[in-house]
DNA sequence: CTGAAAGCGCTAACAC
DNA sequence: GTGTTAGCGCTTTCAG
């Protein structure tokens, strides 16, 4: 049936035979002598051994400079030490300070993150998930709201962690969530308008087809109809400073509201560079209200009153949410609920008495 | 010297031994009924194989929802198709427009990035190489400023392709370098507020113990010698926000200058921030420069003028020059050289006559 | 055009 | 406390 034939050449030289290791595991216990699995305990402390040994396998370590193949390790265990992290848009700096925290997790647990971008395209989420699933992620964090109809089954089926941003049904061993209530943060702010005597108040929406703009542009409506006010106007922009600004000079084309709150601070950013474009001051002529917090919305001018998510915490608590289900710390995936909290800062004020 | 031992179990249902793959190679030829050679063949496309083979392999991936292990290829081959990329701070925006076009363009030649924060340490810039050493990565970009002695040999001692964004010391096949012209862009700035007409010039630097940052310092020294200007005063501070802010708050603590060169767009914001806090409007009190460009310094109040690093091009750039090496398109590194040009917006303006 | 099988570097079961 | 070795899933050489 087959042929027989010699064994093919191994390594003699210290060359490397078909562009392998420079120095490998076996190298490294040659010249500590020892076998190889005592090398292989030492370095993952798996097992006792003898001080003195391990000793011996560090230094020849440390003298062939040898580093551990990880695709070999992976291979062997079954499972890869890498996360992942995908984010709808890497230069929203809500998802940079997610990820920072994710990171720094990991870290402690030996754990590299693998981030991935969708530009807010739920099409490339899965197409995401299906290169970290060649990677045998172990476990996976989709921090992003738009994601097609059998995501969560595409992961589950691989039997993968996964933290959500979003709802993604019934919960399992495999599956946690985080959860944030924009409804409630999208109440406060348009609380506060109202209370310091808005009446006009319009919106700037995400892009309407994500399920985190859908939230808050529903809470707005529900919002404003609960006070009885007819005077709303909404517009539909995509997250980004360009679309706020757009957005905003739609709003100001006809009958400008005296407040505006935007779905995100990046287009409330936008929204503010608009209406001073407009010869409109912030916040005697308008009020700006943005949504998310993230850093730069203090160093704007004035400053921005915001609804602000607790983003130090997200990318921890999505972190050890994953960690619990990859340890099976938890026979049951977590929901975590989140709220908001309104920073008054000086973008808003009463409006102008007329 | 050893006992003989029964060949370990093997999978015989279709349940997992050792935690092992639900779904593999051979499962797919059984399946399609041929060789696991072909199936690897017809995945990777490196030989021929006849389209109704291909058909049914294809046929049996997708009924079985096979996906490729790429840590076992990964060791077979032995290279990874994972980059590694290393930014000083991901909470800065300048890195995330280059990570964004970074990984674009990785993309769309099947490679993965993994990005790894340094918060500006430069011994965690080591730590990072040596995690991707690990990985076996065929090429990094080492966009941080910061780094130990000897993290360009240690990186060549593995034969890995790097990109590195400081001057790495001689090239070779294995080492490009991007190099911005700090200099320049920082000569551009003074010249511009000096025929604005302001001799009271003070600079905000980062950490001193950044090279990019002794190279904006330096040559804001040089060129105000240069001018012969003797009013010159410098604070240093950490490329952040904060620092700008506290940065700025000790220049105006006595004898205030009449403009700021800040060493980056960051710190820029803060110290506007600062000024404002102090009762100046900029720019008619005190006129205000950044540096990098990032994203949101035309949305700042007023606009910032800036000195711009061509952002959109970096990452495309570095991918490039890495992707030329791994595939050994040139038989040397290349250096690039990166002009800088001033964007000059409204944060800029003359002094206020006394 | 296709198949058999060696081997990539490592882990972990088993033997001593 | 330490060594031997099967096997992880894949690529690729060699043989048809």
């Amino acid at each position: 049936m087959t042929g027989f034939r010699e064994p093919r050449t191994k390594r003699e030289t210290g060359f490397r035979v078909r562009g392998r290791e420079l120095v490998n595991i076996k190298n490294v216990a040659d010249r500590a002598g020892v076998s190889i699995a005592t090398v292989s305990h030492v370095l993952n402390q798996t097992r006792r051994v003898r001080p003195e040994t391990a000793a011996r396998v560090r230094t020849a370590i440390e003298e062939l400079g040898y580093s551990q193949n990880l695709a070999a390790r992976n291979l062997a265990t079954g499972r890869s030490n890498i996360l992942g992290l995908i984010v709808s848009d890497i230069q929203n700096p809500h998802f940079p300070e997610l990820t920072r925290n994710f990171q720094d997790q990991a870290l402690l647990h030996n754990m590299e993150v693998l981030v991935m971008n969708t530009g807010y395209d739920p099409q490339r989420t899965s197409d995401c998930v299906r290169r970290l699933i060649g990677l045998r992620v172990p476990g996976l964090a989709i921090m992003t709201t738009e994601y097609d109809t059998g995501l969560v089954e595409l992961v589950a089926r691989q039997n993968i962690r996964a933290v959500y941003y979003f709802n993604p049904g019934p919960l399992s061993p495999l599956i946690s969530c985080i959860l944030v209530n924009y409804g409630e943060g999208i109440r406060e702010a348009v609380n506060h308008l109202e209370e310091l005597g808005h009446r006009q108040i319009a919106f700037i929406g995400g892009a309407p087809h994500l399920q985190s703009a859908m939230y808050r542009r529903q809470a707005f409506i529900e919002q404003m109809q609960a006070r009885g006010e007819g005077a709303m106007r909404i517009v539909d922009a995509d997250f980004s400073a360009e679309g706020g600004y757009y957005g905003c000079s739609r709003l100001l084309s006809s009958a400008p509201p005296t407040a505006i709150v935007c779905a995100n601070d990046l287009m409330a950013f936008g929204a503010m560079h608009c209406c001073r474009d407009k010869g409109l001051r912030i916040p005697q002529d308008i009020s700006i209200v943005g949504f998310d917090n993230i850093s730069f919305s203090q160093y704007s001018h004035p400053p921005l009153t915001t609804v602000a998510i607790p983003r130090d915490k997200l990318g921890q608590l999505a972190f050890k949410a994953l960690w619990e289900m990859i340890n099976r710390q938890t026979s049951e995936g977590r929901v975590i609920q989140l709220g908001t909290r309104l920073l008054v800062r000086e973008s808003t004020a009463p409006p102008r008495k007329n």
